[in-house]
DNA sequence: CCAATTATGGAACGATCGTTCAATATAAGG
DNA sequence: CCTTATATTGAACGATCGTTCCATAATTGG
C-alpha cells in the first residue's frame, strides 16, 4: 500500500545506542542521532515518536545484547564456576565502551518508570540465570555450603557494573581484571 | 576597596552540588543553578566564570567531603577491620542520594582531564588511607596472609561504587548492606 | 496507470540553552 | 563626602534545543 522504510531499524538503533553510552540522554543532541543514525529527521520522529523513545529503544536492544551475551556465558561452561568467571571476563574484554545501563541508572535513577521496567525485566533474567549458574557450582562442589546463593547473584552481577565503572574511570584492563579473583573468592 | 559578596561561597557550592548529583552535568540548566545557589546570574558567573566552572567546584567540595568522611571512619576504629566495616555501613546509609563522583565518570570518563586531575587527586588520598588501614588489620592479625594488599585496596573502594549503584537503580538498603559481609570476606 | 499511502529531506517553529550587557546599589579608601 | 571598585539585578543576546510543517519522492494495491 505504501512506501516500505529504506533504513534497517536494529542498525539504526544500535547507531543510537553507541551515541547514548558515550553521551548519556541529556549529553545527546537530535542533531547527533541523525548524524549517527544515518537517517532523516522525520524518518526519526515518526518511527520513534521522541528524543525519548529512541533512548527507550536504544536501552532495550543494548540490555537484550547485553543479558543475552552474560547468559551465554554463564550456560556454555560445563563447570558452571568457569562459566561465571568467563562472564566476568568479557566484561573486562570490552569495559572500554560505556555502559548504557550504568548510565541510565546514574542519569535517572528510578524516576522514570519506564526504564525502571525495562531494566527490571531484563536484570530478572540475568538474576535468574546467575542463580541457575550458582545451583550448578554447588551441584559441581565449587560453591561453599554456608554461603546463601541470592545475595552472591547479587554480588557477582554487581562485580559487574564495578568492572564497568572502574574502566570508564580509566583503569587498565590489567587494573580491573585484578578484581576478578576477589569476585571469585566471595564462592568459598 | 569594594563591596563585598552578600552570599556563602562554600553554601552556594553545597547547594550546586545537590542539584548535579541528581541531574547531572547536562540535565542541569543555569536557571536551576541560579535556583537552587540563591544567588544572581551574574553574580555566579563572576565567582565561577561559567556552568563549567561551578561544577568543577561542585566535584571539589564533594570529593573533599567524601573523602573525608571515609577517612575518618577508616582511621577512627582501634581494629582496623572494623573501620572498613565501618566505611562501608556509612555509604549504605546515605546511599539514597546520587553520587557525584559515580556522576561524573559516567557522564565524562576520561574526556575532561580537570575531572580525572580531581579525582585522581582525592582518589590518591583515600586509596592511601585504606591500604594503611589493611596493613593495620594485617598487624592486627584480621588479614589473610596470601592477601595482596594493594588489589584488595582497589576492590574495597570499587565496593563504594557497587553499594551506591546499586542503590540508585532501587536497591532497598538491606538489599545493599548485604553486600557487606562478601566485600569483608574478601579480607579472610 | 491511477489512487492512496507512507518515507524522505529541508526549512522553520517556539522554547530554552549558556552567557553577557547595561544600569543600579553598595561598600571601602582617600 | 567623594571616588573607585565590586556586587547585584533584570533584560537581552545569539545559538542550539527538541520538534513539526510542508512539499516531494517513492512504492504498493486496485
Amino acid at each position: 500500500m505504501a512506501r516500505p522504510k529504506q533504513f534497517d531499524i536494529d542498525a539504526a538503533v544500535a547507531a543510537a545506542v553507541s551515541v547514548f553510552r558515550d553521551h548519556g540522554y541529556e549529553g545527546t543532541s537530535a542533531q547527533m542521532l541523525v548524524d549517527a543514525m544515518g537517517i532523516g529527521r522525520q524518518s526519526l520522529y515518526d518511527t520513534f515518536g521522541d528524543k525519548w523513545g529512541i533512548y527507550c529503544a536504544a536501552l532495550r536492544q543494548y540490555c537484550q545484547q547485553e543479558v543475552s551475551a552474560h547468559v551465554t556465558a554463564l550456560a556454555d561452561a560445563p563447570r558452571a564456576i568457569n562459566g561465571i568467571r568467563a562472564m566476568l571476563e568479557r566484561v573486562v574484554a570490552d569495559a572500554a565502551a560505556g555502559c548504557m545501563g550504568i548510565g541510565s541508572v546514574v542519569e535517572f535513577g528510578c524516576t522514570r518508570p519506564e526504564l525502571v521496567r525495562i531494566r527490571d525485566s531484563f536484570g530478572a533474567v540475568l538474576a535468574q540465570s546467575m542463580t541457575d549458574a550458582l545451583h550448578r557450582a554447588r551441584q559441581q562442589g565449587d560453591l561453599g555450603a554456608d554461603i546463601a546463593i541470592d545475595p552472591l547473584a547479587t554480588f557477582l552481577l554487581q562485580t559487574i557494573s564495578s568492572i564497568r565503572l572502574a574502566a570508564r574511570a580509566g583503569a587498565s584492563a590489567d587494573h580491573v581484571a585484578a578484581m576478578i579473583p576477589f569476585a571469585m573468592r566471595a564462592l568459598r
